[in-house]
RNA sequence: GCUCCCUUCGUCUAGCGGUCCAGGACGCGGCCCUCUCAAGGCUGAAACACGAGUUCGAUUCUCGUAGGGAGCGCCA
């Protein structure tokens, strides 16, 4: 069986770590079987999509280096495959219309919880005699009454949980537009999905799925749901607090390998290693290894990772993105020296590019306003004032030349007592 | 409230009945190296949530308890 996978984000935010996460092992799971990878996405909320997240999401996904082989795909240009589905499912009895009010069924469910029931659906208009007239109705899927759905997680392993737990839920509002739990199920019944690669928030919802995809005489996929992230706190991560798009952690200084390795270990290990090229994650990354409980992001070790990643990725390969912050943060780069050697001499001693390119913008500075050729003559007096203070405290000002950038830094730090964060 | 799920050092984890007075990693402490800061080497403290049961033997299997999470939308 060739495998096939999706990562199914909703456009409404940018993309964070969990989703990240989860993406990277829905892609993983894909490379390492030579399967295929799908992006889809599930825009059917029209009030809340928007095409920044789109672009937040492709930016991510790209910037992480997971590339997929079809799509995007954009539920909402599937509506018309929608209907018809949902018109199928009504002609065979399998959905009916439900008249039932909102303010009725909030009531319904207020009752139930004060009862200490479990809120759902009770059924009222499955069999209708008459249509009341004036009401745009709403689709409900007409969900088996006994007997349980189980399946085998991949990572949870069995679940069970018995049909009269479930209700009747809506596929489809009163305005034709169709519901998350029905275009999953259609979607990934349509593009051949093998294996369901989500958040652990979505297990609830899987049973009344797979009843759907029996409904439609479809084979369900194979399910993992991977926990999810927490805080470093140990708090649920959530947009208020503390979650970061990805984005976030490329401005803040740290490489995608680095945020990648960090990502895969959340969560998922092969005995005592630590560091995993992603070529050592294709290959032995398996979805069924991926534990159970949620895990803390615990920011330290990712750092250790970053500082790790730049002391040995090939430094023009972390030279590359260096040169992103220089130019971030204003510094030109243009006299001075080159900025492999900037990462041979300032990788053990900072843990993101970021603070790389901040402590390395002295000497910069200092190349441009010491050049020997040309800047001897004119010192930059705003930039050059406090270097040449510097300099000329230690005595490196006569013999100051563009020489080993190290020796320099040394000295400076070692006048001045501190590191060179201090600089 | 109801249903489903989770539980090894502070954190990420190894462990798939005896090899565990529980191993690795980050972080933390100490020592060494060193003109500073790092980096590096060595080293130390630090965990099987609790209670029953199964078994000759439980971190590992079963059941409870406690704690935590998720879901219960015409959101995804």
């Amino acid at each position: 069986m060739t495998i096939r996978t999706r990562f199914a984000p909703s456009p409404t935010g940018f993309l964070h770590v969990g989703g990240a996460r989860t993406a990277l092992f829905g892609w993983l799971q894909a490379r390492a079987g030579q399967g295929t990878f799908i992006l889809r996405i599930e825009d059917t909320d029209l009030e809340r999509s928007t095409p920044e997240s789109v672009q937040a999401i492709l930016d991510g996904m790209a910037w992480l280096g997971l590339d997929y082989d079809e799509g995007p795909i954009f539920q909402t240009q599937r509506f018309e495959r929608y209907a018809q589905v949902v018109q199928k499912l009504l002609d065979e009895d399998k959905a009916y219309h439900c008249f039932c009010s909102k303010e009725c069924l909030q009531a319904l469910r207020e009752q139930q919880m004060k009862d200490g029931d479990k809120p759902r659906y009770n059924g009222k208009c499955r069999h209708l005699e008459a249509i009341p007239e004036g009401i745009d109705p709403v689709v409900r899927f007409r969900n088996p009454h006994s007997g349980k759905v189980v399946f085998e997680d991949l990572i949870r392993g069995r679940i069970s949980i018995s049909n009269d737990e479930l209700d009747d839920l809506i596929i489809a509002r009163p305005d034709g537009s169709p519901t998350y739990n029905f275009t999953v199920v259609v979607d990934d019944m349509d593009m051949g999905i093998t294996h369901v690669i989500r958040g652990d928030d979505h297990i609830n919802n899987t049973p009344r799925q797979i009843n759907i995809y029996r409904a439609l005489a479809a084979e369900p996929p194979i399910f993992a749901h991977v926990p999810m992230i927490l805080g470093d706190d140990g708090a649920r991560l959530s947009k208020r607090h503390g979650a970061l798009g990805v984005m976030q952690y490329r401005d803040d200084g740290y490489l995608a390998p680095a945020l990648l390795n960090y990502l895969v270990r959340l969560g998922w290990s092969h005995g005592d290693q630590e560091v995993f090229s992603v070529d050592e994650m294709v290959e032995l990354f398996d979805i069924r290894d991926v534990n159970r409980k949620a895990s803390a992001f615990n920011t330290e070790k990712l750092n250790w990772l970053n500082q790790h990643y730049m002391k040995n990725l090939p430094a023009g390969e972390v030279a590359e993105q260096l040169a992103w912050h220089f130019s971030d943060q204003g510094i030109s780069t243009a006299s001075g020296p080159a900025l492999e050697d900037v990462v041979g001499v300032q990788a053990e001693r900072v843990k993101s590019l970021k603070e790389m390119a901040a402590q390395s913008r002295v000497f910069f500075e200092a190349y441009e306003a010491f050049d020997p050729n040309a800047a001897k003559k004119h010192l930059r007096p705003v930039a050059a004032e406090p270097l040449e203070a510097v300099l000329k405290n230690l005595q490196l000002l006569d013999d100051w030349s563009p020489g080993p950038l190290h020796a320099v830094i040394d000295r400076v730090a070692a006048e001045l007592k501190v590191g060179m964060g201090k600089v």
